[in-house]
DNA sequence: CGCGACGTTGATTTGCCTCAACGATTGTGG
DNA sequence: CCACAATCGTTGAGGCAAATCAACGTCGCG
């Protein structure tokens, strides 16, 4: 029996005891384009899995202004990490939006670390992929302190294709740090070359 | 019997035995200060855990400049994360630098990994610290988006008194992404008021 | 003492922002 | 299916924060 855990853990192998039983503390949730997964304030207790579709998470500064943190799309976990995984819990302090219509499965933190304890391939799993996301981070704060808007820019449209063709360009724009307004003369002066 | 392998594990209890047996797979390090821990290009195997002193990770962009990726202080870890976490494999892009002088346990990312295999509770405890580190790292790439230079600087002296004491000025602008010239601006501005 | 490393200051330049206006594209109700 | 509105993207003018370039104090150390 195939099943959508086996797409959540990268093509594991678990016995239909196992399947089932992980199978149970899941949720399937339908998204549709401009809902919120999580607004600001809310409490954050679990995470998501996308099967399909696009989200992006932004957070608004005091100015009013969308900071884009990041995107996900089929393959990506997503939820408020910073309220999840932060020492102290806190409220949600970004929003999770749905940016293409998406299916998600939803897993509650609580159970996720139990199924971590009680199943080492799960634990290693998570590790790995903590362990890359460590190295991205790293990647992405050496980038901003090296790269001009220019460079960031060819390098977003480089490293995340699938991504290029979900989001809007100010989406881009909020992620990469700038205004709408310099992506585009950025954008100009590419395509005169 | 008190060892460094409690220390390191934020006073984790273990059994003798399990003592002994992890001690065998550290090796201690001192350095001085302006000794390189890592420089680019060498292979990168192990994690260090810092003891005592103080180092910092940079790398050198294409036009010579210095950029600080982290510092790292009595009970932080550190090492080349791009080169040992990144999904392959690659040569270190950054030095790791001793800027007072330090003792270091290092341990090799291999055996790090069996050690996780074979004791949860390890496990749990790299766990625990990467999902800390992942939120750090949403926190500080949002404050990159959101502050401006001075007040990231500020957000700097007050998060990390300790490493403040430790480093130079121009250690600070090359972490925070601005010149020393700029730095020495803002700290006038904030003197004079 | 004298040298090198570090920090400061000034003049100028530059990359990106802000504000304002105007096309282009998308979506929606009649 | 069209008409119109809303959303999104582009362009221009002007401004500002920080970079660059250059010079000069200051501190610590051989």
């Amino acid at each position: 029996m195939t099943s959508i855990i086996t797409e959540m853990f990268r093509n594991m192998v678990f016995t239909e005891h196992e399947l089932q039983y992980m199978q149970g503390k899941l949720k399937k949730i339908r998204l549709q384009k401009k809902d919120f997964l999580l607004q600001e304030g809310e409490e954050v207790h679990d995470i998501y899995y996308i099967h399909d579709g696009c989200l992006r998470t932004y957070f608004i500064d005091t100015t009013g202004k969308e900071h884009t943190l990041q995107f996900a799309v089929k393959g990506w976990w997503t939820s408020d990490y910073i309220a999840l995984f932060g020492r102290e819990r806190t409220k949600s302090v970004s929003y999770i939006e749905c940016i293409k219509d998406a299916v998600l499965y939803q897993i509650s933190k609580d159970d996720f670390d139990i199924l971590c304890d009680e199943m080492p391939k799960i634990s290693r799993f998570h590790i790995k992929n903590l362990e890359s996301a460590f190295a991205a981070f790293h990647r992405r704060i050496l980038e901003n302190l090296t790269l001009s808007a220019k460079e960031r820019y060819l390098n977003f449209i480089k490293s995340y294709p699938t991504i290029e063709q979900n989001v809007k360009n100010y989406h881009i724009a909020s992620f990469l740090g700038i205004t709408t307004e310099s992506l585009s003369r950025i954008r100009r002066e590419i395509a005169s070359e």
